[in-house]
DNA sequence: AGCACGCCGACT
DNA sequence: GTCGGCGTGCTC
């Protein structure tokens, strides 16, 4: 199996004087084998090993290299030279040569593959390669920073995902930055005391949870957060309870502002140096640091946005998420993970204690309670009713008879409801964002139009002819599901205008404005108009009089399977800035009294909205109930792709469908084609339970393809957002 | 992706 | 004979 006289280090086809063996034992000598193709001896350059022994112990270094590409998602072997012996340990970063022509001699020098970047997952006594091994080159710092459970979770993100290992791992792991890495992190502090419920005690079973946590019990809730102030403190206290065990916590929000609340609610519970705060507003340095004092063990809580999932919290005891229908949940970068899974798969790989919290809910929510993986931790009718603001609707129906509704563009009764609210207090406006592209719903009862054959949603390109964005297919004599209409309708309205008049229709009263360029933090409790896009809510001092939410139709026909969801989440959140309906706090919404989410927010019942959403998608086969995929490339691309593919049996193919082509002038969004070029989009649907194998079956497809050397490569997506 | 190896046609 | 075309496959 291998011939003694090869060292790495040692010329190729030297003589015995060349080749004597150097110091080690024969079981080194035995690592590095003759390479298949015969008298070739691997050699390492000067500065990496040559000459020099291999470590005397374990002298395997398994490596994962930091390429992303599918059919290199493997370990990779190198010999550990001696002086790298103490520098190598498992966690660390090294550099080594990769690539064809690695172990090719010429010269008596070694040359080919350049230096790439991995992480060392483990050092063994031998290894598995038939070949020769190549030596490690450096280690680029003995800070370990990817230990066995981050290992894990990556390894479980990428199988989830159908993503490599090291697309995870470049997500999970942040950049180095050597003056971070040198300075030393502060000396941990010891447990804080339990805390007490404080405002828990609103939740019938909130104390138990906190005693749970405080207990070392791993908890795992769903929790709908009564609407108001309250969350930051009552998630600063969730981390406590899990500080107090001795464990370590970990929370993420949807973004910098929440985080920011978050990390004060925390320093005003336990003080300074408990908790890091890992956000991308800080540099890359500090960010590091912070990194480092948790993967150290410093610090013991990390509050962050989305990347901060993967934080290396010791012994975690809870992981929690604030707000999870909120988008920027979801990782744009491949492979596209969501916090909520991501922390799921915590959960359960690090036995801790998991809480979903959100004053809205989603379906994926809805699911984990009705799964029983999670318990529901809820507040009685009484306790929402007091914390909420009184809902009233008014409809398109009604606008259209309300005469000087119809001049004004607004029903009179938001009218008197914001002139009331302006006697105490600021007025909240919501205006949806332009851009929203409204989807076909029946003119009379304003359902979605969906596809008969798959359920998908019906769209008309050229306004005479009806398809289906999912699977292509036409819809000739369409007609309602609900109500047997056959007329179809997509408006636009300028919603910003109709803000701007209500504006000008209160001259007395300063219009303030929040929104995607300059967004408010907060407003004064002085008497104000606040127009806002949802998302850009400020919070008023003392909470808002009133709030208008304006043109819900174009939240509502979005073409987004959670547009229903979206637009409820986004109403409670704006309503949620209201005073309670016992302080006089009012909300209208405008929009269709009869819709399902319409009636939720009156009833302020975002759970029950969830509970029906996920029947009706179970129903109608889609996610979160079955998994879906997406594959999109060039329309040859796609093709040959799918024809390599070994579906799984119960699998479904829906599609191929041309994907629209981005406006002109607009540069080109990674995902869409570029100019010249047809990209399709296949989907794929499995049954629940199949996601797995889905995700492997479409890895293993890429990887196949990859391997051919193609570089026309398809993009897949698991659990796609615009499939609506 | 790179990069080397291998098995075919036109040149000194 | 042998230089070099780029098709195919490997990278510890």
């Amino acid at each position: 199996m291998s011939s003694e006289d090869e060292r790495p280090g040692e010329p190729a086809a030297g003589g015995p004087a060349d080749s004597a063996p150097a110091a080690g034992g024969p079981e080194q000598l035995a690592l590095i084998r003759e390479t298949v193709r015969g008298a070739k001896v691997p050699k390492a350059k000067p500065r990496t090993w040559r000459g020099a022994a291999l470590a005397k112990e374990l002298p395997v270094a398994r490596v994962v290299v930091n390429k992303g590409v599918l059919h290199l998602d493997q370990y990779f072997d190198y010999a550990v030279p001696e002086e790298l012996d103490a520098e190598a340990r498992p966690g660390v970063r090294v550099r080594v040569r990769f690539g064809a022509g690695a172990h090719r001699v010429r010269d008596g020098r070694r040359e080919g593959g350049g230096l790439i970047d991995g992480f060392l997952v483990e050092r063994r006594a031998d290894s598995d390669y038939g070949g020769a091994l190549a030596a490690l080159a450096y280690v680029v710092s003995p800070e370990p920073v990817l230990g066995p459970e981050m290992l894990a979770l990556a390894r479980a993100v990428a199988d989830r995902y159908a993503g490599s290992l090291a697309d995870v791992l470049q997500l999970a792991i942040p950049p180095r930055n050597g003056r971070a890495e040198s300075r030393p992190s502060p000396e941990p502090l010891p447990p804080p005391p339990a805390p007490a419920p404080g405002s828990w005690e609103r939740y019938a079973s909130g104390p138990a949870f906190l005693a749970a946590l405080a207990g070392g019990g791993a908890p795992r809730a769903v929790w709908t957060a009564l609407p108001g102030p309250g969350w930051p403190e009552e998630l600063a206290r969730a981390v406590a309870a899990a500080l107090a065990s001795g464990r370590g916590a970990l929370v993420v929000v949807p973004d910098g502002r929440r985080a920011a609340r978050l990390d004060a609610a925390l320093t005003a519970l336990l003080g300074e140096g408990r908790h890091a705060l890992l956000t991308a507003d800080s540099g890359p340095e500090k960010r590091y640091r912070q990194w480092l004092a948790v993967s150290r063990g410093s610090v013991r809580a990390v509050v962050g946005t989305r990347s901060a999932m993967f934080a290396p919290v010791r012994a975690l005891g809870l992981v929690a998420i604030w707000d999870d229908g909120d988008s920027s949940h979801s990782d744009d970068r491949a492979p596209f993970p969501h916090v909520r899974e991501v922390l799921q798969l915590r959960a359960a790989q690090e036995g801790c204690a998991f809480l979903l919290g959100s004053t809205s809910c989603t379906v994926e929510a809805a699911q984990l309670v009705e799964s029983g993986w999670a318990r529901p931790l809820a507040a009685g009718r009484e306790q929402v009713r007091r914390a909420a603001p009184l809902v009233r609707t008014v409809g398109d129906g009604d606008l259209a008879r309300d005469e000087a509704a119809r001049a004004a563009r607004l029903p009179s009764m938001a009218w008197q409801v914001v002139r009331e609210g302006l006697k105490s207090g600021p007025v909240l406006v919501q205006v949806p964002r332009r851009g929203y592209a409204p989807r076909l719903a029946c003119e009379r009862c304003r359902t979605p139009a969906r596809c008969r054959h798959c359920s998908g949603p019906l769209e008309a390109p050229d306004e005479r002819e009806l398809t289906c964005r999912w699977c292509g297919l036409g819809a000739v004599d369409w007609h309602c599901a609900e109500c047997g209409g056959t007329r179809l309708r997509a408006r636009v309205v300028g919603a910003r205008r109709t803000a701007e008049e209500l504006g000008r229709a209160f001259p007395a009263v300063p219009v303030r404005t929040s929104g995607r360029d300059h967004v408010l933090d907060a407003v004064p409790g002085r008497p104000a108009l606040v127009v806002s896009t949802p998302g850009a809510e400020p919070v008023a001092e003392g909470g808002y009089a009133a709030a208008l939410l304006l043109d819900g139709w174009a939240m509502l026909t979005r073409p987004d399977l959670r547009a229903g969801e979206d637009a409820l989440r986004r109403w409670i959140d704006a309503a949620s800035l209201v005073r309670g309906q016992d302080d006089g706090g009012t909300v209208v919404v405008v929009a269709e009294p009869t819709l399902r989410p319409v009636q939720a927010l009156v009833r302020w019942d975002p759970t029950g909205h969830a509970r029906r959403e996920l029947a009706d998608r179970a129903e109608l086969g889609f996610p979160p109930v079955s998994r879906m995929a997406s594959v999109t490339g060039r329309a040859d691309v796609v093709g040959a792709f799918m024809a390599v593919m070994r579906l799984p049996a119960d699998a479904e193919v829906l599609g191929p469908v041309p994907l629209p082509v981005p406006p002109p002038g607009r540069p080109r969004r990674p995902g869409e084609p570029p100019v010249g070029e047809v990209w399709e989009r296949t989907l794929l649907r499995v049954p629940p339970g199949s996601g797995a194998e889905l995700a492997a079956a479409l890895k293993a497809a890429q990887a196949a393809r990859l391997a051919r050397g193609g570089t026309d490569q398809v993009r897949i997506r698991i659990d796609p957002l615009d499939i609506g």
